[in-house]
DNA sequence: TTTCGCGTTGACAACGCTGTCATTCGCATC
DNA sequence: GATGCGAATGACAGCGTTGTCAACGCGAAA
């Protein structure tokens, strides 16, 4: 086992100070380009490392991003961490994964423990916990960047990314309604998630423009869950005037409505239209696969590290929206009869 | 915004020097009971927490615990991350993530610039890393800990968490022997992984032991994923001589070979009995819901984890194995006829 | 009473890097 | 030839902890 080289080693096989090493690894100006590569020679050399503990402890950057989430629905946050990772390894960066409780009392304290205790470089906030005062707060008085992830409400300049839910949904509803669908049940997602509010009102918007009147029957709550999915796919499925098709907020719930419709011996798509949303894993494993809409999660989590670690010279965005897409499989179908 | 709080504030609060604040803080002995309450009380009102970039730097234990995969199926993944969390954040710890690709040639030299670069405490191996020997060999010479999640061989002195994949493949199959099936399809999962190899011997064994002769036609290779389960399913339904069931290393294959027999218009449970491994989400999504088999993914990470965080002191483990359980669900019934 | 030992505490250096500031050097300008 | 100026470089302090070691106080043993 060989020692870990330090700078000091690097600095001495380069015939440099350790500061112009550090200067080197840093890209900072003012070092000659002869100095430069003799330094990244000694560094490949030795394959030198800088120390992610001394560089927080003495300078301002930490080179650690924080991934908050609470309620893992597991394949939305394997996507955004997948993002996020692969950004941050271009970058240098390390993600340091946390798990919050967005019920509990104590959560203000809770993220400020982290962040005062790690330092971090910033913040990703997925929902529900981007729409958390107390997390919020926490963030503003420690003083640390952070980026929301599809928040419910926009705040004055606070960085997110989104995509369109509004128009999302909108866009879904408006293609099941030109496959000729007239009853369209909608599953809500969970109220405590900004997206739920935003495809209910673009499911809402396309029903208007289509002249279709709004049933408040057929619009039921849903918490994205499957077992609450397959709760208003039952009530849905067994109400005397039944929907030619159903728009569920998440793949998981439009999973348990493809359960529930083989239990009341429901053809899908022939009886039945199913649509989901996310773009899942689930959404291409069940059968018939789901159309849905995918939303670019990884790259949505991507844009969010770059926009955390861009300096403050650069020109500040505060708010990316990206391109949703619908994806038609087998689960949709103009209505029988 | 309240500055942060130091350790020299809590110190002069409490009337001590801070060196003492920081025997309290790391339960060190040696400090009496009043002194050691007068501290944690400052602790409180300041709500301090000591910066972990100085603990890294000044002391050896970093309180940082890596978690590398690579191959996300989203819902292990996500498993085993949220055990690990938890278990990190009872014990102070935090986990950074990090994703690699186990074909990439310079494998050892990414792990080698991580663990030196972030210092890490420890770190938790996934398959089909935990047998890569580029991998274990950068981490020996690093000196860093790891843990080895479900490997494929056993290597002595090196510390391993996994289930009794042959004996849970083994009970699956011989619960669908104990149904009454004679002709029971296999499909493989990843050779990269020791479990694949370990739960097709525990299927020959069960075969053996009820005095069925293993049919290699019947015995097809996948990859965990679904595609490759969908592959193997319709070789396998397609045969002239088909399987009364067929157990899948994982579900997502398992789905797979639900979605091919609605394809070939196949009852299941009734033509077909399918049974596949994890017990993941996608499990409890199709339908009918899947006999599968349980391993708690989230209690291997978080046995992992205080594996890791142990002090040497203590009796040291360097193997436990967690139970696995049956799910019956269901996707799986007697043959009929 | 003196001595010893142990439980308790604090002063100070060190961890490996970056920020600040001073210094040097080469070159253009007057 | 003297002067000024910016680019290039280095010396050194400090970031907030923990490790080391010395010092102190108090009760038990001699």
């Amino acid at each position: 086992m060989h020692k870990k080289a330090s700078i000091h080693d690097v600095a001495e096989r380069a015939g440099v100070s350790i500061k112009t090493v550090s200067r080197v690894l840093n890209r900072e100006p003012n070092v000659s380009q002869a100095t430069r590569t003799r330094v990244m020679t000694a560094v490949e050399d030795l394959s030198y490392r800088p120390n992610l503990f001394a560089r927080g402890l003495a300078s301002v950057r930490s080179f650690l991003i924080g991934l908050l989430y609470d309620n893992p629905s597991a394949s939305y946050v394997a996507g955004l961490q997948f993002g996020a990772l692969g950004r941050c390894r271009n970058e240098g960066y390390h993600l340091i994964v946390e798990v919050l409780d967005s019920k509990d009392l104590n959560l203000g304290k809770a993220v400020h423990s982290l962040v005062t205790e790690s330092v971090l470089h910033g913040v990703i906030l997925t929902p529900p916990l981007c729409d958390s005062p107390a997390v919020l707060e926490a963030l503003r008085d420690a003083d640390t960047r952070f980026v929301r992830i599809a928040p419910a409400r926009h705040i004055a300049e606070a960085p997110e990314v989104s995509i369109d839910d509004r128009q999302a949904a909108h866009d879904m509803t408006a293609y099941l309604i030109g496959l000729g669908h007239r009853r369209i049940g909608f599953i809500k997602g969970h109220p405590d998630h900004g997206a739920s509010h935003a495809r209910f009102d673009g499911y809402c918007a396309a029903l208007r423009e289509a002249g279709i009147s709004l049933d408040e029957s057929l619009c039921l709550q849903g918490f994205f869950s499957y077992q609450s999915g397959m709760e208003a796919a039952e009530r849905l499925l067994t109400a005397t005037e039944r929907p030619s098709a159903i728009f569920a907020s998440n793949d998981d719930m439009a999973a348990a409505v493809l359960a529930a419709s083989q239990k009341y011996d429901l053809r899908v798509p022939s009886d039945l239209s199913v649509a989901g949303f996310d773009d899942s894993l689930v959404s291409q494993v069940v059968w018939p696969r789901l159309t849905t809409c995918r939303q670019p999660i990884a790259d949505m989590a991507a844009a969010a590290v770059s926009m955390l670690i861009q300096r403050p010279s650069e020109a500040v965005v505060t708010a990316r929206r990206l391109e949703h897409e619908l994806v038609i499989r087998e689960s949709t179908a103009p209505p029988e009869g």
